[in-house]
DNA sequence: GATTGTTTGTGGACTATGTCAACAATTCAA
DNA sequence: TTGAATTGTTGACATAGTCCACAAACAATC
């Protein structure tokens, strides 16, 4: 159906206009990687307590929920329910969230950033920026933005 | 500079027309990983050796390069040397890929895919364009394309 | 031809991430 | 109220990524 794996060679778009799938998933690969080698370049120097890409992608993401059950954040970033948990937990032990028990449930217990934490995410988010500009710095601004809007449709 | 982290909320781009930095890492890691899931949910029937996903895109990129070294494998997915030998190791160990010395440079050894990493490339590429198909269905074919374009400017 | 420096690939040791399955506590629904 | 489903936790394990040191082959110089 789709052109990628053909032994035939493929110059051109099919007739239905696929794309080569892995050459997508490939420069997605890319992108990301590069995203984090940059980080993993410049973030060192704050990241004084060690809390690590993935750590920081947690902190990032709870910046912009705001006291969200641990369920939403494995929701929203597509990890596992354990992975999170442990995450958490030393994150918590770094002091950079805290958590309060739900009132409506008993069983989940809502998470927020400290001042601690969100003072991380204001300076990682400053160095995420940066390489991502960085990153970016090839592209039109409607390039960007039409980036942007592509992957927000998906 | 970039609006992403400060303090008051970013309803429209700003003036420089720069986007939320951290939206776009955030949606390119998703992105990335409902491509792992995909494969993860529909690979696990095909990939009887247990290549694995990393495996699985070593032997993706070479069947795209056809008798490389070590080090160009490593530059084209930005990986760890270390870590490609190793990959390199299991997977000539499993029969998916031959390597030969090369007589321009008694150092490097010139990799190259055998009848069964081509057959296997062959089937991972089948699923791995539904699986992207699946993910790009809501683009339109022009959407698509563009998505394509702008990540090969990088 | 011996020298120094660089490239290429390996290996060890370690850390970080991801996966799978089982589980208790709670809530929900019939 | 009893049986599912949800929420979060843990154990055990598998995979992936990092850092550092190293040997062998090359390259450039003297």
């Amino acid at each position: 159906m789709t052109g990628i794996m053909e032994t035939k060679k493929v110059d051109e778009p099919d007739g239905d206009g696929a794309v080569n799938s892995f050459e997508i998933a490939h420069q997605v690969d890319r992108l990301m990687r590069r995203i984090e080698a940059g980080l993993h370049g410049k973030a060192v120097v704050i990241d004084t307590d060690r809390v690590g890409p993935f750590g920081g992608m947690v902190l990032l993401t709870l910046a912009e929920m705001e006291a969200a059950p641990v369920h939403r954040l494995v929701g929203r970033m597509g990890r596992d329910k354990s992975q999170m948990t442990r995450a958490i937990k030393t994150l918590e032990a770094k002091g950079m969230i805290a958590r309060h028990a739900c009132s409506d449930d008993g069983r989940v217990s809502l998470l927020s950033l400290t001042a601690k934490g969100r003072s991380f995410v204001q300076d990682i988010g400053v160095i995420l920026s940066g390489v991502i500009d960085d990153i970016l710095e090839p592209l039109t601004p409607q390039e960007r933005q039409s980036l942007l809007q592509v992957l927000k449709k998906l």
